[in-house]
DNA sequence: CCTACCGATCGGTAGG
DNA sequence: CCTACCGATCGGTAGG
């Protein structure tokens, strides 16, 4: 069963990487030493390996979830923990937000179906709690609470899918770490400054 | 020379919408009404056609450049002059922003360099007037200009590239107007108050 | 601009 | 898990 594990990890690298269409099932297969057709031995056909690959990426953030409701729901900074541990969850392997740039620009109907059943119910309770916040005056009232959760997502997902690109716009010597730190940085602030009243 | 011009147009629609490797000569050429081999006498490979298309996008860029930082040098309300500028760049045919966000993901060596020769110098001008903005105490003191400028830009391109895809989570009957009002609204919101000091 | 055709490579199957 | 092999399709060429 460890082969299996072996084929999705490898899978999840190179379609992040190159797209779905440009990686074969050649190339996978021999990235973990075996050919291709023992490949379909485990996956009947690429395109459900591609389902596969998916899929355990939302399982894993829905293990993620309840951890982060629980981080917003108890006491203070809650804008800030579930902010920290979004980008913590694409940080900690950049392939996940590939990935879902990918999916969403190769297949909007099916990303679309995922988003209705995997985030929507989430985004539903941060506007809650965005609009409980402009009641109490401590949210901007003019904050679009639905439209800010989107940008906010984009933010996070694209800056993770995009950070090795920007780096000369950044500093003369980029090093990955600075420019990592730097944007995240900002991106917080800028989701920070554009929520609260001050 | 006019078939050329409608290759163009059709492999920028085919290569934003579903990628430079999902997508054929073959039904390039047809979508133009001719044969592939003749479509091969316009542009000797498919990567030519490529970079054609990347050219016309950019020279695009070059030729609204100018009026954007005329818009920025004169007077009141250049930020929401440039802002706008730009978002109306890229919402004249999502089909740029599309191809922008592929580009950075299929090619980011090659993307990279077109952002230091096509965007650093642009961005340097932004950011002097950001730091001149906070010297006089018009723009918070916290912004780190280069990082706050890439996620704009960020922003702006990838809320374009996916817009159709979060209709759901904005509205029950999304129609394209609406939701593309309503990002747009919150978009140039984030931006304006996460920079300007109040 | 076309037809005819090329070698290479793709995802996938047969059979062991 | 392998070798051997399949039809389909790819980008590209020859020749007119």
């Amino acid at each position: 069963m460890v082969i299996r594990d072996q084929i999705l990890a490898e899978a999840t690298r190179r379609f992040a990487a190159r797209g779905f269409d440009a990686t074969t099932l050649k190339e996978i297969a021999e990235g973990v030493g075996i050919r291709s057709p023992s490949l379909l031995y485990h996956f009947k056909t690429k395109d459900e390996l591609r389902r596969a690959v998916l899929e355990k990426l939302l399982s894993h953030w829905n293990d993620v979830l309840p951890r982060l409701l629980r981080a917003a729901a108890s006491g203070e900074d809650q804008f800030e923990r579930v902010a920290q541990e979004m980008v913590a969850f694409f940080a900690a392997s950049p392939d996940r937000a590939r990935l879902l740039v990918r999916e969403v620009m190769d297949r909007p109907e099916e990303i679309q179906a995922l988003i209705a059943s995997h985030v929507l119910p989430w985004t539903r309770l941060v506007c809650d709690y965005i609009r409980k916040g402009q009641a109490e005056g401590d949210v901007q009232s003019e904050v679009d609470p639905e439209a800010y959760v989107i940008q906010v997502i984009n933010l996070v997902v694209f800056s993770v899918a995009t950070l090795d690109c920007f780096g000369a716009l950044l500093e003369d010597q980029p090093s990955h770490e600075r420019v990592w730190q730097r944007q995240t940085a900002e991106l917080l602030r800028v989701a920070r400054q554009s929520l609260f009243e001050r």
